[in-house]
RNA sequence: GGAGAGAUGUCCGAGCUGGCCGAAGGAGCACGAUUGGAAAUCGUGUAAGCGGCGAACACCGCUUCAGGGGUUCAAAUCCCCUUCUCUCCGCCA
């Protein structure tokens, strides 16, 4: 959530900032700005009258015990009072109406990210590795999975639906390897390692930025708590309403969920493997972080990511997304995007973002630099460390053999128990 | 799911026969005194948000005692709803 107070000082500023994502507030803002101007009148007009209310219902006991009359008072106030609550509804009005629209803007992208249309327009930063030259027909992971008989999409699709799977077997043990082969590489550099629960509340989905506006992306259970499409939503709001010691930043955390998302309008898109499914593993990693120093962490969050797929050996590269791409809560991100042979490409398999003060102002997530200092509000950032179903599908994918059989990167061997799926 | 009790500031904890309560008292924390330094002791201070004015975390005003609504001239205090916590019973991986 953007600040009302910036876009009161300088509209001009947040409009044209908001242009280089395609898209047009302008008169949002506008309508933003009169409803604040609006919002203020009243403010300054109601606060008047508390004050002459207070100040008289202060004599008014007073009044009593010297033996006075308190009726022709009492009918002031009485009309006073009712004028007070016309005043607060109308107010209450406006500030539902502000924050209804402030939570429906998205944030202003850091200057420093490159401006451009969509993903076309995003910048390498690095790669890592080097992609296999496969001196037979290699197979997409789908096929290998169905070779080995450890991917099953069809018993999937008969008792759930479309963009689910059974992992069997090794392939199972696959999936709970890379889970713990990640878990234990971020805790040994600083991470601490939270379990969270999968479904949140409406008031979490929105700190976290996915409420209001992309209610259609998630699943929602008829209690109104929400299948959480990501770790970040439980992880970011462990500290909800909360002012953090300023000596404790950065909080850093780490955390496997599964991960629930809609898919909706990716019909189509991505239908076999397992790259875009209802239902997925994900290691996030989350951090909480002082405002001047919040830039280094979103490097070495990146870092960190890329270093749980060179532990795999699997190659990568980095790009800075342009401003067209960015997602609606994010200043700047970085996506981490993995080989995958059988499409020729790398393929986003981490996000890496920083949030700066956006989720906080949603999520009301302050700290205090010193005990004595004023609250500010902290910068939230996160990115996946890394997605798992993606990790096994390019794992499946370059380390696949002639044969069928698919090696075992030499770090998942001690988890798997074997050095080879067949 | 049934019955009952509760939710107060960073924490503990008074207040809850409505007005003098942003809220006693402790602890913690900050600053100062004391000390060679520290502990102990003593003193002072210690919430957040909004609006006004503006150089200002200065000053003025408003709001906030889980959240929402109501009664009243006036609500931490009375009434209703929601959420959460605890105790007992039931059910249960």
């Amino acid at each position: 959530m953007l600040d009302m107070k910036v876009i009161r000082e300088d509209p001009e500023r947040v409009k044209a900032a908001l242009k280089t994502r395609n898209a047009d507030y302008d008169a949002i803002i506008d309508e933003l700005l009169e409803n604040d101007k609006q919002r203020r009148a009243i403010i300054a007009d109601a606060d008047a009258k508390k004050m002459r209310q207070n100040a008289v219902s202060k004599q008014i006991p007073q009044i009593k015990k010297q033996g006075g009359d308190v009726a022709a008072v009492m009918a002031e106030m009485k009309a006073l009072s009712e004028e007070i609550k016309a005043d607060d509804a109308k107010l209450n009005e406006l500030e539902a109406k502000q924050r209804d629209t402030l939570l429906r803007i998205p944030n202003i992208p850091n200057p420093t990210i490159p401006v451009g249309k969509d993903d076309s327009d995003n910048v390498e930063i690095r790669r890592w590795g080097t992609p296999n030259e496969f001196d037979f027909e290699a197979k997409a992971h789908w096929d290998i999975g169905a070779g080995l008989g450890i991917l099953d999409p069809e018993t999937a699709a008969k008792v759930t639906g479309a963009r689910f799977h059974f992992y069997k077997g090794l392939g199972a043990r696959l999936e709970r390897a890379v889970i713990n082969y990640y878990l234990n590489t971020h805790t040994e550099h600083g991470y601490t390692e939270v379990f969270p629960p999968f479904m949140v509340n409406r008031a979490s989905m929105t700190g976290t930025g996915q409420l209001p506006k992309f209610e259609e992306d998630a699943f929602r259970l008829t209690n109104d708590y929400f299948l959480i499409p990501t770790a970040e939503v439980p992880v970011t709001n462990m500290h909800r309403d909360e002012i953090l010691n300023g000596a404790d930043l950065p909080i850093k955390y780490c955390a496997y969920s599964a991960c629930f998302r809609a898919e909706a309008g990716s019909a189509g898109r991505d239908t076999r493997g397992l790259i875009r499914q209802h239902q997925f593993n994900k290691v996030e990693l989350v951090k909480f972080a002082d405002p001047e120093t919040s830039y280094d962490e979103l490097e070495s969050l990146t870092r960190d990511a890329e270093r749980v797929l060179q532990g795999l050996g699997l190659p990568h590269r980095v790009v800075c997304l342009s401003s067209g791409d960015i997602g609606f809560s994010s200043a700047k991100t970085y996506d981490v995007e993995v080989w995958m042979p059988s499409y020729g490409r790398y393929v986003e398999i981490s996000s890496c973002s920083n949030f700066e003060d956006y989720q906080a102002r949603r999520a009301n997530i302050r700290f205090k630099r010193t005990p004595t200092d004023k609250a500010q509000l902290v910068h939230t950032l996160n990115g996946s460390g890394v997605a798992i179903g993606r990790t096994v599908a390019a794992i499946l994918e370059n380390y696949q053999q002639p044969d069928g059989s698919v090696k075992v990167p030499e770090a998942l061997i001690p988890y798997m128990g074997t050095d080879l799926i067949k």
